[in-house]
DNA sequence: GTCTATATTCCGATAGAC
DNA sequence: GTCTATCGGAATATAGAC
C-alpha cells in the first residue's frame, strides 16, 4: 500500500496523545514532551505532523467541544414531553461525563480565556440556543403542569447539578470521604436523582 | 520610624497583586512579569520578597482556600433548622461568589493538580467533613418533614447550583444571551431561587 | 529596598543526517 | 518518516550597583 502523506496511524497517536495531556493539563499546562512521550514519538517528529502547539490545541479544543454542543442541543430542541426531556439530558449528560471525567474542567478552561467573540466563531452555526426550551416551558406553566419558573434559572440548576460534581470531585471526596469507586456509584446514581429531584421541585 | 525588615506595604501590594493575577489566570498562565506590572514593581524586587514563583503561589493558595472551606463549615456545623439552614449557605455562598467570581475556577483547578494527600494536609485540621449535617437530614427523614435522601446527593446538589453558574458563565450568557448585568442579577435572584428550589424538592 | 543587567532554565521550533 | 542535535525566545531567578 503507497503512503500518498503523512502516516495517518501516526497521525492518530498523536491526536489521541494529545487529546489525553491537553484535557489533563490544559493548554498552559501541556508540554509538547509529554505529548510525544505520551504518542511514544520525539517532539521533532510530533512538529512534523504539526507544526505548532497552537494549531494542534486548536484542533483538539475544536473536536472537544463541537461533539460536545451539539449533542446536548438536540436532546434540548426535541419534542418529547417536559419531564422525559429533563430525564433524558441528565442521563445522557452524566453517562458522558463518566466516560470523559476530564472534559467539563478542559471546557470551562479554555472557553474562560477565549474572547468573547471566540465561542460565536466556534458554535456560532449551530443556533446553541434556548428558545425552544424556554417556549416548552412556558406552555407548561400556562397548562399548569408546573410551577412558575424562569427557564434560565431552571436550565442552570440541570447543568449545575450534572456537571458540577465532575469539577468538584477531589473537595467532594475529602468531605464526603468517599473512594474513587463509590464516586462513580454515586454518579451512577445521580443519573435519575438529578431528575427526579427536579420534577420533584417544579411540578405542581 | 525604622523599618526593621521588608517594607509592610510592598509586600502587601504584592500579595494582593499576586492574588488578582493567579486567581485568574492559575498558577501555569501567571508571569511573574504581571504580578510585578500589577504591584508596580519589578521583578527584581518581587523575588526579593518572595523567593520562588511556587513559594508565592503557595502562600496565595494556602490563604485562599483556608478563607473558603472554614467560612462553609461554620454554616453547615451550625445547629439552625435544615431549612433555615439550606437558605442561609445558599445566600451566603452566592453572595461571597459575587464578590469573588474567579475564585471557584482558580480553587478547582488548583486543588485537580494537587496529589490525593494535599487536601488532607491543608485542610486536616478543619474537621471540614459532613457528619453533623448528615445526622440532622436522618434526623428529618425520620420525622417525616422531608422524603428519604443521600445526604452527599443533596450536599453535592445545593452546592452545585450555587457556584456552578459561575463557572460555566460564558457557556451560559452564550446560550442564555444575557449581558454582565443581567448575569449578576440572575445571581442576585438565584440566592432565594436555589433555596426555595432545594426545600421544594425535598419537603413532604 | 529598589533598580539594571545578566545568568539560567525551560520549551517550542528548526536543521540536517539517515 | 523518524531521529539527534541545536537554535532562539521567553520566563524564572540572581548579581551587583545605588
Amino acid at each position: 500500500m503507497v503512503k500518498k502523506q503523512k502516516d495517518a496511524g501516526t497521525q492518530q497517536r498523536i491526536l489521541e496523545a494529545a487529546r489525553k495531556v491537553f484535557l489533563e493539563k490544559g493548554m498552559a499546562g501541556a508540554r509538547m514532551q509529554d505529548i510525544a512521550d505520551e504518542a511514544g514519538i520525539n517532539k521533532a517528529l510530533l512538529h512534523y505532523y504539526f507544526t505548532s502547539k497552537d494549531m494542534l490545541f486548536e484542533q483538539i479544543f475544536a473536536n472537544t467541544s463541537q461533539t460536545f454542543v451539539p449533542h446536548i442541543n438536540e436532546i434540548i430542541e426535541s419534542d418529547m414531553p417536559l419531564f422525559e426531556k429533563i430525564e433524558h439530558i441528565c442521563d445522557d449528560y452524566i453517562s458522558m461525563l463518566i466516560k470523559n471525567p476530564y472534559m467539563p474542567l478542559f471546557l470551562i478552561n479554555e472557553i474562560n480565556k477565549q474572547d468573547g467573540d471566540f465561542l460565536k466563531r466556534m458554535w456560532g452555526k449551530q443556533k446553541a440556543n434556548l428558545s425552544f426550551f424556554v417556549a416548552q416551558i412556558q406552555k407548561e406553566v400556562k397548562k399548569g403542569t408546573i410551577k412558575p419558573i424562569h427557564p434560565a434559572q431552571l436550565y442552570m440548576n440541570i447543568m449545575s447539578m450534572c456537571v458540577f460534581p465532575f469539577l468538584g470531585k477531589p473537595m467532594m471526596q475529602f468531605m464526603t470521604k468517599v473512594t474513587d469507586k463509590e464516586f462513580v456509584q454515586l454518579m451512577e446514581e445521580r443519573k435519575t436523582f438529578v431528575a427526579r429531584f427536579v420534577i420533584d421541585s417544579i411540578r405542581k
